[in-house]
DNA sequence: CACAAATATTAGTACTTGACTATATGAGTC
DNA sequence: GACTCATATAGTCAAGTACTAATATTTGTG
């Protein structure tokens, strides 16, 4: 009972990664293929210290790669699961609030769900 | 665009829901049926008033339903969806720490055995 | 080396949220 | 109504975190 403890922890920092937009706005970005930051500021509407703060979060928790490119950092998603996981939450939840989805980036439904 | 904000928004909210150990604790006890408040309070070690106040945020927020029995207020998962989302991403992380996963609750896993 | 561009970090502030204690509401019993 | 058990709520405190602005670091160029 000492290590589901653990598990929930771990789980729940899991999850709070996901519980701002700001990152799932990043995560959207980069869903489209690799990003510098400055890519991602643009595309984000965040300034560059929230995006520079938000995707060293995402790199240290290991939800997003990097790589140097000149003065250039360039970040992309490395973890399928995660990406999977918000884009079902996220078009469920569109089609929960009849919003419409786009088929780009982290809404793109690949296994169309029911709507309710 | 501006859609986009707004589920976002609301995923991230949903998202936040699951970023608390207290309730991914308090799901896992729901997992195995319906159950009291102080049922919730005896098996997840929170006190009263936090059991209650955790459960009242799932309950606005759908994810559990509740009926009264006497005095007792009786709890129960209600969003299928939710269950299989957070058992899905603990079992994950159990593996992945190299952690045990019992199999009852949460932490059965139904792409390996099922039961219950 | 001086300078500019891209990215990372830090300090300060405000906001959110969870835990705890005490108290209030509600149901059942006498 | 008085009493008890079960649950909900209010008030306060502490911890965490996101945002902004300013600054530091790294890279490339001349």
């Amino acid at each position: 009972m000492d290590e589901l403890e653990k598990v929930f922890e771990s789980a729940a920092e899991y999850f709070s990664l996901l519980s701002e937009p700001s990152r799932l706005k990043i995560m959207h970005c980069l869903c489209d293929g690799e990003r510098s930051v400055n890519e991602v500021v643009e595309a984000s509407g965040l300034n560059q210290a929230n995006a520079s703060r938000h995707l060293n979060m995402l790199y240290r928790a290991g939800v997003v790669g990097r790589r140097r490119d000149g003065a250039q950092v360039i970040y992309r998603l490395i973890d399928p699961n995660f990406t999977e996981l918000c884009r079902t939450v996220c078009v469920r939840i569109a089609s929960r609030e009849h919003l419409s989805t786009p088929e780009t980036g982290l809404l793109k439904h690949d296994d169309d769900d029911q709507e309710d």
